[in-house]
DNA sequence: AATGAATGAGCTTTCATTCAT
DNA sequence: AATGAATGAAAGCTCATTCAT
């Protein structure tokens, strides 16, 4: 029904569209955005020019929707995670995992695309709050907003963290990092590695009555196993209705 | 006295180089590396064209001498800062603030020029030990770094401590950040204020006693007993559905 | 309906081709390839400059195409003038006459035009045959052959002659000679006269009947002769000087 | 005394145009005239731009400078090989060889120099008489006429005969099957049999008699004798004075 | 005599976008 | 809706030549 549902709704127009923004994306991200002409991307998508500006009207709109659906996608992916596991860490730990697979799994084509979209958008440091990437970014991460939000709430997270702070060590440590990363052989334990460690201290400075390092250490693995437990009970709850 | 002379038209040849790095910089900053012609450098440093490529050879080593430019002086700040105090955590506030100061001062003009260049050396990814944006950062962050095994020499800071991680975190959580922070009328206080944001949790992370990941299972038996709940959750959850 | 349709559009297109070959062919006789700016062209035939470069990737494959009409028209009217008469003789003046005639009328422009294409083709002495150049040649000068391979065939031409020698001789004298001719005001009889001073050596030499350079010596006892007279001379010469 | 004499009067300064002219002919014939900037000439003669122009005041003056050269010794060593025999085909074959010589020995590159030069002088079909290169050419190709003239004036050479057409069908002939000739691995056996098939056609259109094809037979190897008997004589009159 | 910094017009080519069909 | 020919401004860069030192 749904699958009937998207294959109807899949008109010619969908599927012109996307095939142009497949297009679009895989050369913008061999090339980068300036290094790919209008006409390269027509050709690959096998439209004519003046067809691709019916679709998109202008060149950096149809970065603006490649870099929509991928947050699209990305937002999607992050609450499906956040949802399977309850444990805040682990949550963590998923999310991290999930933004890294998404942007290496692109070769970092979206931070490209995102960096030049800011550099395109002249106006971006001025008025940061009307630019798209703002509200898709803002969108993204609300997911780990509310991770952390419910850690405090449940009261595994001291409420006095500075949210923004760790949102941006979160995001921006993995990104920074990203750059050491890529252009590597990873597999999956090196990732995994590299997200604990990125994980790992910002999860310690969270931790209730962390204000003094000494008393963090006894409590640690206590709000984990409570964590896990609580988790345990939720998913009973719902199994058993 | 030929010394002097050629010492006398050394000033003048750097003289230039330095109005067109002057140029470019601020035009960069307005317009954008891709929306700044070579044609506007050169009218705003006052040269011809012809000279603009007597002196850099191309627009994109134009952009490589800006860069390296400032993170030559970036770099010195940053040393002279942590020269200033002796303390781990205050030299780490310093720095986080020069770090701030440098990009904000320009407009965060570095930080898209740096990801232009990125994008520009489409080598980069894969190689990213060659680019010269590699050497440069190297260097730079060698400062942080240091002040890092100070405070492991000097016991303040854990050994076991992954310095990669932190890096990342420190650099990437700054320039995240900052994105959000420009834009905004800041003063001293609210930068100040931020720094210390940032750079809390970070130095929470690294006090000696902190545990590490592996301390956190100690509690062996407790573990056991709650991966054997979790199992039956499952299986209680695939049964009743 | 359709088809019309299409043939009258492509009518507009071959119209437009012409006209650019056509400016740019007056042109590059006029101030020579390197001294014809691409705008000149396009102002000259009447379009933009990107219209030119939509139907010619580059100045080069201008150059090519120009080149390659050329050719077509040469070797069409070298065919049509050795299909009107049937001795081989008076087939070798008509060809001469064609091919001045051709070079003239364009004032030399071709065999500079040509000249200027080797030398933009760097790979055609390391290449040849791959040559573009190479192949219009090969059609063209596929007529004279012809020529000569009928008279053999008819027995007025000895069938030993060596092709290529004298095939080279053909063009290559009546381009040499070209120079000299250029620029004097001639009128039909010189050029038929000028035709005929470098048909006539090579006609007499094809004549069967004529010695080949093996009969030469064809009087063995006074070449032996010859022979020891100049040892002779050459002992004398070193012991008196 | 004759090798002081060179190196004396060999100055700084000639040593210098000797540099500049050695390091232009080698680029030019490496990458073409227009493929040649003068900065990349200064530089491989080790001068600076500046110099060059001390030099030569116009890139053209630098090519026909070159031209000049190289026709100098064109004509030099032509002029030596028709002095080392008496016989007129077989100098002829010998100016042949030398022709050819001088020309793959450069690789060609005067022939492309040439027809540049031609390019570029636009003038030159229309006042061939003041082109510079005429001079040149005049000078080199008088040592062909003499030795036709000789001929003629000996008896072995038919006195009606067109000279410049011969003329133009010689150096015409070598140098348009040269374009073969070129590219091929050639061994001097090959160059031999190509100069032979070159100069026979032409050797038999030239004899006394050949008005009709089959008087030719019988007289040229007598002729051929009697030329190499006048050689004898010759050398023999030098040697005992 | 020698230098090499400086010039600025000029080059070929690209590009996103429009519009008549 | 789809086409693709047409645009023309602009781009980065090169070049032969000059001239103050």
């Amino acid at each position: 029904m749904q699958k009937a549902d998207k294959n109807k709704s899949r008109t010619r127009l969908e599927q012109r569209e996307a095939d142009i923004i497949d297009a679009a994306t895989s050369l913008f991200a061999e090339e980068g955005f300036h290094g790919t002409s209008t006409r390269k991307i027509a050709a690959a998508a096998g439209v004519s020019e003046g067809t691709l500006f019916h679709y998109f009207s202008t060149k950096n709109a149809l970065l603006l929707a490649i870099l929509d659906e991928f947050y699209e996608q990305l937002t999607a992916s992050a609450r499906t995670v956040t949802d399977e596991v309850m444990g805040t860490r682990e949550r963590l730990l998923l999310l991290a995992k999930n933004h890294l697979r998404a942007l290496m799994e692109n070769q970092a084509l979206m931070m490209r695309l995102i960096q030049v979209y800011l550099a395109v958008d002249r106006n971006y440091y001025k008025d940061y709050r009307n630019s798209p990437i703002h509200e898709f970014n803002y969108r993204y991460t609300r997911v780990f907003d509310n991770v952390i939000r419910e850690g405090m709430e449940r009261g595994y997270i001291r409420p006095d963290l500075e949210l923004s702070a760790i949102r941006d060590l979160f995001f921006g440590g993995l990104e920074y990092g990203m750059r050491t990363l890529m252009g590597r052989k990873y597999n999956n334990n090196q990732v995994a590695a590299y997200v604990e460690a990125i994980v790992e201290p910002l999860w310690q400075s969270m931790q209730v009555g962390t204000g003094t390092a000494g008393d963090m250490v006894a409590d640690k693995p206590l709000h984990d196993t409570l964590e896990r437990l609580e988790a345990v009970a939720m998913r009973l709850e719902k199994a058993v209705p």
